[in-house]
DNA sequence: ATAGGGTTAG
């Protein structure tokens, strides 16, 4: 093959020439950018580019026209920025001009040139070589240019922003480079790129997609969850007569799994004529993962029916879908079946087994696979980690954490979100601490959500607040995740103006991070701004679901919106294929029961097709409480204790109506009741934050180093709100129950009360009074600290377990319905 | 010359 020197003009980069000797590497940087609209269309398609998207014309046959196409998610927009800038130095202008005119000897400098990059160990090592191409026209070999792409998009040193720069050099890649750029970005941290390089290779590209291109691509929109785009995908690959390719189908059966669509990846199985154990495992996962356990352990049965033999992949999915199922009888047959047919077991399977028995309670067994396994890695470590926190064995926990060879911030990550997640908001956050003392791992993205997760349980807003001030100086990126944790904290803390301003500061917004703001708005009693933001997210296609709607109801009960709570529940299955769970009813039964519709509550319990939950029945009891219906409270109250017999409020709610309705006997027998059955009640608790510590107030409490203060303080307030008339709530006394079994008569010492009485001493005027309280607020508290608020000038936030309680000038923003 | 399927934590 004859080739020409290259001369400034035909270099592909228009990259200066440095016309020196010997040969010096110039580096560049290179800025990439474009976007995908610019692109023209596409030869062959009738109405230019527009036709890749998902039109009737392109879609597989089997797929009907869109009407069942969820709305676009936002990661399938491809109009977006093309390529991002890197910082990769890319050889190029090497060509000392005159000096080499002659043509090298491509063939016998080829070979060794590609021996060459196959003993590259490293990005300079392949910078050389690259270099060297450059200034030897081999360069212009398609073999050498696809060789050199594909070192550096898939070797170990891989750098894909450097392959992307090479791949920019080269003046007409052919169709094996595309594919491995393709490749290559579809298993990267931007799968966006593969999708664009495609669209891109359909342009430019002479040759079409063939059989390697179609899994590639289709594995980056399975990764993005592209749906409409991966339908295009697969109808083109139909009509480019791909469509009994194996390994496409397969990979379609993947992407419709990926997409929660198991109705499609269902159908494209069994168009498969020989389907092969990849296929099962594709749709074995694809159940496993979209919410069908059951229909994955009914394939692997039919699988075996059909005579392929599983392999140790099959194995994970299958045993995922027993953790999920919490199947344990099923999950050890499979650990037996694996035995029995010698199969081999990686360091995945074994993962998988040990999160099977952790998850089915069976630590010992765990343990015994964790210490066989010859490799274990940060999935083992952490899956021991949170097995033994959720078993509330933190000793353990800590040591297995100890063990590790390196406590990377993965460790870190499962036992803080283990403590977090289990109740132990202050432990997690003192790991928090100690973390950022480590030298070895920094708080990541994942720590920063458990730990805001954290400050929203204690309502700890000054270290919510630095995390959020850290994620800005350490330009961490917020997530949804992220985003979500901000808004939740926030909200949680009683900031509702910073939520908000999270809320609105952020592009992206997936639909929890909508229900967060919901549910915060819902918290505050802003029933109609929820109920308004509901309406906005659905004007931005966002697709509401089974969390959205718990708190778009719980907005209408904190706000007491009947008619919208009906409506909206109506609609939920009807309008938005989202089935009402537990949770929901109990938000309707709360709905209609606060609004003393007590009657169209049973009713409604009555026709559930799923069994009541204890808060079903809460709820009811609740509404009882607030109407004074003894019969239907008692009902309510055995439901519920049938269903959780230690459930302490049920008894003090009962007693105290009892109480209210003078039956002083039922009120000693239900006391007897609850002392033969050694039911422990929770402590009522306040937490309040004063100067970033967060400070426990129990019932009564003089732990605290300012205990003098804080009773005289409490005196105080007593004086001055008897001198404008208040009086003890005596109704609430009976209430005592529910805060303390002995001290009856010591209203003053309710937790909330300490907390407010130190808040006031140690809180300047201009900053608002928060307080966490574990249990309900009490009446008299409520009225207590309505007063204060008024007498005083302070704005108190009370959140309780229910909602917040925001005073203001002698008013709470509940308006007095809680 | 190239391919498809897998485990944990938010």
């Amino acid at each position: 093959m004859e080739m020409a020197a290259v001369t400034p003009s035909q270099c592909p980069c228009n990259f200066l020439v440095e016309p020196t000797m010997p040969i010096t590497v110039q580096f560049k940087r290179g800025k990439i950018s474009g976007s995908i609209s610019n692109l023209p269309a596409f030869p062959g398609a009738s109405s230019g580019f527009r036709t890749l998207r998902c039109s009737p014309h392109h879609s597989p046959s089997l797929v009907d026209n869109g009407e069942n196409c969820h709305k676009a998610s936002k990661k399938e927009n491809v109009s977006r920025e093309l390529l991002h800038s890197t910082s990769w130095d890319v050889p190029c202008a090497v060509l000392p001009v005159g000096t080499v005119s002659g043509v090298p000897k491509v063939n016998a400098e080829l070979t060794g040139l590609l021996e060459a990059i196959g003993h590259c160990t490293d990005i300079k090592q392949l910078k050389q070589i690259h270099a060297h191409m450059l200034r030897t026209s081999l360069f212009f070999d398609p073999f050498a240019t696809s060789k050199l792409i594909t070192a550096s998009a898939l070797s170990l040193f891989s750098s894909l922003s450097y392959a992307h720069k090479v791949f920019k050099q080269i003046q007409h890649p052919n169709l094996y480079t595309w594919n491995t750029l393709i490749r290559a970005y579809a298993s990267s941290s931007d799968p966006t790129q593969s999708l664009l390089i495609f669209l891109e290779m359909l342009y430019s590209c002479p040759e079409f997609p063939n059989k390697f291109s179609y899994p590639f691509v289709i594995k980056a929109a399975s990764v993005l969850k592209a749906l409409k785009f991966g339908r295009v995908l697969h109808g083109m690959a139909i009509k480019a007569s791909l469509g009994s390719d194996l390994f496409i189908l397969n990979s379609l059966v993947h992407f419709y799994g990926s997409c929660k669509d198991l109705d499609l990846a269902h159908r494209v199985f069994t168009k498969i004529q020989r389907k092969d154990v990849v296929s099962w495992n594709s749709l074995i996962n694809a159940f496993t993962q979209g919410g069908s356990p059951e229909g994955a352990l009914h394939l692997f049965k039919e699988m075996e029916v059909n005579n392929v033999k599983p392999n140790n992949i099959t194995m994970v999915g299958v045993l995922s879908a027993c953790t999920k199922m919490l199947d344990l009888e099923f999950g050890s047959w499979i650990c037996s079946y694996i035995k029995r047919n010698d199969l081999s077991v990686d360091l995945t399977l074994n993962n998988a087994m040990l999160d099977m028995y952790i998850k089915c309670g069976r630590i010992e067994d765990a343990k015994k696979i964790f210490n066989e396994m010859p490799e274990k890695d940060i999935v083992s470590w952490t899956t021991m980690i949170d097995g033994y926190a959720k078993l509330g064995s933190y000793d353990q926990a800590r040591l297995v954490f100890c063990a590790m060879p390196h406590q990377e911030t993965a460790a870190w990550n499962a036992l803080i979100s283990a403590y977090e997640q289990n109740g132990k908001p202050k432990e997690a956050l003192s790991l928090f601490h100690e973390l950022q003392h480590s030298t070895i791992a920094k708080p990541n993205e994942v720590t920063l959500v458990c730990a805001l997760s954290a400050c929203a349980q204690l309502g700890a807003m000054d270290l919510g607040g630095w995390i959020h001030v850290y994620t800005k100086k350490h330009g961490i990126k917020l997530n949804c995740h992220l985003t979500t944790s901000l808004i939740d904290m926030y909200a949680k803390c009683g900031d509702l103006d910073k939520a908000l301003e999270v809320f609105y500061s952020v592009e992206q917004k997936d639909v929890y991070v909508w229900s967060a703001m919901i549910a915060g708005l819902a918290m505050h009693g802003c029933g109609r701004a929820a109920l308004d933001l509901f309406s906005r997210m659905l004007e931005d296609d966002v697709i509401p679901n089974g969390v959205t709607f718990t708190n778009v109801l719980c907005a209408c009960s904190h706000a007491g919106l009947v008619n919208e709570g009906k409506y909206i529940f109506n609609q939920m299955e009807s309008l938005y294929g989202v089935v009402p769970g537990v949770k929901h009813y109990a938000c309707m039964v709360d709905i209609l029961g606060r609004a003393g519709l007590l009657d169209e509550a049973v009713a409604l319990i009555e026709k559930m097709p799923i069994l009541p939950s204890a808060s079903v029945w809460g709820a009811l009891l609740g509404a009882c409480r607030l109407h004074g219906s003894v019969e239907l409270a008692e009902q309510a109250c055995n439901s519920l204790l049938e269903l959780d017999p230690g459930n302490h409020g049920a008894y003090v709610l009962l007693s105290n109506m009892y109480a209210k309705a003078g039956k002083w006997d039922s009120v000693s027998h239900l006391r007897k009741l609850m002392r033969d059955s050694g039911l422990k009640k929770e402590p009522g608790c306040s937490l309040i934050e004063v100067k970033g510590i967060v400070y426990d107030f129990f019932v009564g409490d003089n732990s605290h180093p300012f205990s003098q203060k804080i009773y005289s303080k409490l005196d105080e307030i007593l004086v001055r709100l008897k001198s404008i008339g208040y009086e003890p709530n005596k109704s609430q006394v009976l209430q005592l129950v529910e805060e303390d079994d002995l001290m009856e008569h010591a209203l003053n010492l309710h937790s909330e009360k300490l907390a407010i009485a130190f808040g006031l001493i140690s809180i300047e005027a201009s900053q608002p009074i928060r307080i966490v309280k574990n249990l309900r607020v009490c009446g008299d508290c409520h009225s207590v600290a309505k007063l204060i608020s008024g007498l005083y000038d302070r704005e108190i936030l009370l959140r309780d377990r229910y909602r917040f309680h925001h005073f203001r000038g002698g008013k709470c923003s509940c308006m007095d319905y809680w």
